[in-house]
DNA sequence: GACTCATTCTTGAAAGTTGAACTATGTACG
DNA sequence: CGTACATAGTTCAACTTTCAAGAATGAGTC
């Protein structure tokens, strides 16, 4: 039995909090069905690839190593590999073979990806302050960012240093 | 050319705008991938199923009509039909005709169902705490719920009398 | 060097999701 | 009634995600 194993009687939620989760629920997931479906619509992609784009724009040379840009945008080194070969086979990415670690591969984004980019990001830039940004006032805005950090802290896949502080 | 298509230049997100989004986007996609992973592991489904067998469990006589529970969980009608259709493989839900409507279905949670709900519910309860009532103050839950009413408001799919406003 | 183990990235199959097409039934209206 | 259209739910094919292997290279140790 793990840290979580004993079975005492489980701290339920309180009514605010199940009502907290509940909206929490909803609008994470209103909202991101909302950006992948205009996203699908105006530039041929989920959400989540259209985020790898603008990770590669953002980078030195506008290209990442594989494990880099997985662990930067928070999902698998088997997802991004699928995710790559669909945005390659779309001319938005090529791999390129890192000279320093024949294992490695960089992920670079093409003018054309970049072009892609460059067309859709004010849709959906306006997309997310239509459904953010807009209807939250600046102390709002500013609770959202410190309670998503501290949310977000929590959950950040423990490096070996940082495992099972309880443990020892 | 749409009202979103007038060409002039967008309103770009501020640096903390930015920075907010981001720590939205990592915050959520890390919670809910933490939690498919726990309820795959504990409960042999995804988070999305688990919440399906909940609106059920909260329904009278466990059971709600195929349309209805799609519209509660904020998914399609499809994406149900498929979800529900793996449920009552498991045998944790069945299907049930409606006698006052011949198209129509009932899915109603089984006693297993039921059963599988109670073996999980701490657990689940004990990862979303720890994820998130465990670590933000009461004011921040406070906050957090107001910010995500707001948010999925502004999502909500419009119903035929609410929709598109601007044009009326 | 040879052994062992770690790391990088890919692959393949199973599971889940999507959007459109489809069936069947209900509803409105002449 | 009959026509037209709306609604409930399912199904199919294409796509995406997951998980468990697997291939190749790097790094540490003797």
């Amino acid at each position: 039995m793990g840290p979580m194993g004993d079975m005492t009687e489980p701290r339920w939620l309180t009514d605010e909090e199940q009502h907290v989760w509940r909206a929490y629920l909803h609008a994470t997931t209103l909202l991101e069905d909302h950006l992948d479906r205009q996203l699908q619509r105006d530039a041929g992609m989920p959400h989540v690839y259209y985020g790898l784009l603008v990770q590669l724009s953002q980078a030195p040379r506008r290209r990442l190593r594989m494990t880099e840009l997985a662990r930067s945008a928070k999902i698998t080194r088997s997802r991004l590999s699928h995710a790559i070969a669909r945005l390659e086979k779309n001319g938005w990415v090529r791999r390129e073979n890192c000279p320093s670690d024949k294992r490695g591969q960089f992920a670079q984004l093409t003018d054309e990806g970049m072009e892609v980019l460059r067309r859709n990001a004010p849709g959906h830039v306006a997309a997310v302050r239509q459904a953010m940004f807009d209807r939250l006032s600046a102390d709002q805005v500013e609770q959202l960012g410190a309670i998503m950090r501290v949310m977000a802290e929590g959950l950040e896949p423990a490096d070996a240093d940082a495992d099972l502080p309880w443990l020892r």
